[in-house]
This record gives structure tokens, C-alpha cells and sequence, in this order.
DNA sequence: CGCAAACTTGATGTTGCTCAAGCTAGGTGG
DNA sequence: CCACCTAGCTTGAGCAACATCAAGTTTGCG
């Protein structure tokens, strides 16, 4: 693209009157939004970007699933966060990228180079509005991370997870199902367990009754209500 | 305030030209700032508002030093961040406040009306984008703060805990001396850790010669280096 | 059908939590 | 001015949750 005018381009089948960035800015703007971004597959475990790479690009997911993550030298990782369909990715990069965005399903993004992306930021009134409200929306779900991370057992993380998972609805189908496209190693690192914890404690759940397993990539949900009780953390609400 | 049109008032002794929403923003929106604001002291443990509380303002921290923190329904305790003069707080909030401010030192802050702040927001160029860029510097530390909490050791912890309060210096004493104006159940609860273990944390530092401990709230930084590599967590990096 | 990667399950180990005393410092009243 | 009192901090002993190490098992792909 590039050269592009159209809002919607039939070839990828992509309407930018539907994107994110554009949402309530008219149809001006999506058309302006349009000409600067360009389009790019990423196949499952391919990275987007690296920690530490010059960030040259915003980018909005189209479609899949990307997760993020920071590493320490020695290789523990920390998983941030993972970004379907609506997400920007790369907004808070002054300079370097500080995490590494990789693929985990097939993706598409929608690519915008950061000079031209700042210069609608500045140009476009409300432009910076919206982005500061993802961004604000993406620091509040940061924080209940934190909470999750630093308070919270292994068996509500796990169920604070599965309830995120839940609500992102991944298609129309069963209310009740949930799927993680994700490795089990990409959940450990995102709730601070080892891939042996996160396993048992999904095996505990189940035979607890909280939910089924019918595959590992798909969980069902048979008691919200437990599970909504666990992932608040009301435990032991006796003592204290 | 509110009828004062002054930039300067002598009797606050506060300059809104320092303050951190109008950098960068010129004389006259500075003053339009001074206009909608009040100032409001805080006594320590003061809580400024409350999680669940109606989001009715932005504050700015001017003196003194705030926690702000999460609670899970059993009394559980995530310290979110601490405050200091130049930041903001409460942006991100829409309707609902979804932590807990409360002040740990003597606090001055710098109130924002919210429906006032958000029409400077709409009409003043280029302030939302301050307010994003700040934003985004507090997701990145929050993001920090998501690797430590679920992939740092103790000490690691402690290391990184010490570094960050470091680098805000509290006055213009001793470079080594990191002032801890909070109390050891706060850092406890900030990086995810016990009281207990905090305490047997920074006894171990002191006596493998990292820091010294002359009073409960004053840490001298005895040997960076080796703080450093602790903090960015560079350990066993023969293993794996 | 076979192979490798991902997942599960089991046995054991370790870090940090819990419970329980002491200790210290700062503030108050005699 | 000093002694006491209390809140906050430190230290110790035992324990539990989760990590580590080590097999098995399943799954999906060539």
C-alpha cells in the first residue's frame, strides 16, 4: 500500500474504517491512516520485533495472536501480554523496542512507520485522545497483572486466565469454551509458574470440576461461578 | 484557587510553570492549568481516594511521596507504584478510581477537576500528548515491574527496589544514601514479598557488604556494581 | 506409521511464608 | 529528663507452595 487510497482494499480484504487507530475519526483520516500503513504476515514463532530493536513502527493486529515479552540474561522470560485482533503494539517505544513481539498464531498487522504515524498523532485532532485511552486501558490491565503476579496463588492465577481468555471471545461458537493458542510455556512465563505448575493445576481444576479439558488447546468452562470466585481471590475470607 | 489567574501564587509558594502537565505548553495554557486547579495537603496515611471511589479529578504529586495500591477481597495488598513530585495520578481512570492513593510522607498535590481537565485535554494542542507520553512511561515501568514480580528472586527484588528509589533522588545529599520513606510492610507488598522476608533480605545485603542499613528508613549503597548485576538479574548465567 | 515436541504426572528439593519471639526507636506522660 | 509503651522492625524455627528433576504420555505432523 502506500499508494493506496481506497478505506478498503479488496485485495486484502482489510477495511480500515474498522481498524482501531481509526475508530471515531472519520473517514478523512481512516483514508490518511490508509496511505501510510502497509500490511505483514508473520507466521507462528516468527518475531515481529525484538527487545532492544530500533522501533521504527507502530503496528495494529488484523488477525491471531501475538504475545509479548521481556527476557532476563539469563533467560527467564516474562510474558506481558498477548494481543489479539484491535491491539496496538509498540506505542510506548520512544526509541528501542523494550519487549519482543512474536507470533503465535498465524497473524496479520497493520504496519505504520513511527515519523509519519507521529505526524497524524500531531495533525490529527483526537488522534493522541484515543491513544492515550488504549493506553491508559492497556496500564489498568498492567496493574491487575501485578496484582495477579505478586498476591495471587497459583490456582487463582490460573482462573483469573481463563476468565481474560474467556471474555476475548475467540468466534462464535460455545459460550463456554475457551481457547489457548498459546504454549503452556507461554502461560507459565505470563503468570510467573513453571509449565509443570500451570499443567497440574489445570488437572486440578478439572477434577475439581471447574472446567473440562478436551483438548490441550481448548478448555470448557463448567462452573463460571467458582471459577469467577477463584480469580477474584475471595479465599479464606474467614480469617483476617 | 479557581478564580486565581496568577501563574505563580506566593502564598502556595507553588509555580505551575514547574509543574509536570504544563511543560512544554507555554504561559498561557499554563495559567488556564492554575485556573481550574486547588491544591490539597495530605497528612501521612491519608487516604487521598479510595478503589471504587467516583473518578471525579487528577492530581499531580508536587511534595512528598504517595503508594498506590490494590486490594483482593481477603485483605491481600499489591502496592501499584510509589509517587513522587511530577507525577500524575488518576488519569487513567474513567469513572471508577481502580486503586487506592495514600499518602506515606506529608503530601502536597495539585487537583484537576475532572471534567474541566478533560475539556483542556479536547481544546489545548498537544496536551493530550503529553499526557500519553506519560502514560506510556508508566507502562514501561510497569511492564519492569511485571518481570520482577514474576521472574526475580527475592534479592533480585530488593536489588531492583533499591536502584529505582536511588535514581529518584530525595535532596541533594549523600549520592549513596537512598532514602525509604515507606514503610517495609509497603515494599513488602510492592514486591510481592512478606514483611519478614524483606527484613532478612536487606540484613543479607548488608552483611555480604551490598549496602549498610543506618536506620530502618535510610539504606547507604556500599558496592553499585554488585547491586547492579543483582538487580538486572544476570545470575547463573553458566546454567542453561 | 513414526517421530519430535508439547504436555502430564510423579518424586524430591528449595525458596519464601507462617508463626512466634525479641529488639529498637520514637513519642508520651510522669 | 527519663522511663515506659507501642508500632515497626528483625530474627529464628518449622512448614507449605511451588520449583526442579525425571519419566511417561499424548498429539500433531511429515
Amino acid at each position: 500500500m502506500g499508494y493506496v487510497q481506497a478505506v478498503s482494499t479488496g485485495s486484502t480484504g482489510v477495511n480500515f474504517a474498522t481498524l482501531a487507530v481509526c475508530r471515531g475519526l472519520g473517514q478523512k483520516v481512516t483514508s490518511r491512516v490508509a496511505e501510510i500503513s502497509s500490511l505483514r504476515k508473520l507466521q507462528p514463532g516468527e518475531v515481529m520485533f525484538a527487545e532492544g530493536d530500533h522501533a521504527d513502527a507502530v503496528y495494529e493486529v488484523v488477525r491471531g495472536m501475538l504475545k509479548l515479552y521481556k527476557l532476563l540474561p539469563d533467560g527467564r522470560r516474562q510474558v506481558t501480554g498477548f494481543l489479539s485482533a484491535g491491539n496496538l503494539v509498540g506505542l510506548a517505544h520512544e526509541n528501542l523496542y523494550l519487549y519482543t513481539a512474536e507470533a503465535i498464531t498465524p497473524v496479520l498487522v497493520c504496519r505504520y512507520p513511527r515519523q509519519r504515524f507521529d505526524r497524524l498523532v500531531e495533525e490529527v485532532p483526537g488522534f493522541a485522545r484515543r491513544l492515550l485511552a488504549a493506553t491508559s486501558d492497556e496500564l489498568r490491565a498492567a496493574q491487575d497483572q501485578m496484582v495477579l503476579l505478586g498476591r495471587k496463588a497459583a490456582e487463582e492465577k490460573l482462573a483469573s486466565f481463563l476468565q481474560l481468555m474467556g471474555q476475548r471471545r475467540g468466534g462464535g461458537e460455545d459460550p463456554d469454551e475457551v481457547l489457548l493458542p498459546m504454549s503452556r510455556a507461554d502461560i507459565a512465563d505470563y503468570l510467573g509458574l513453571t509449565i509443570e505448575t500451570v499443567s497440574r493445576t489445570l488437572s486440578k481444576l478439572k477434577s475439581d470440576g471447574v472446567i473440562a479439558i478436551p483438548c490441550a488447546s481448548s478448555i470448557k468452562l463448567r462452573d463460571r461461578d467458582r471459577l469467577q470466585h477463584l480469580a477474584a481471590g475471595d479465599r479464606n475470607l474467614e480469617r483476617r
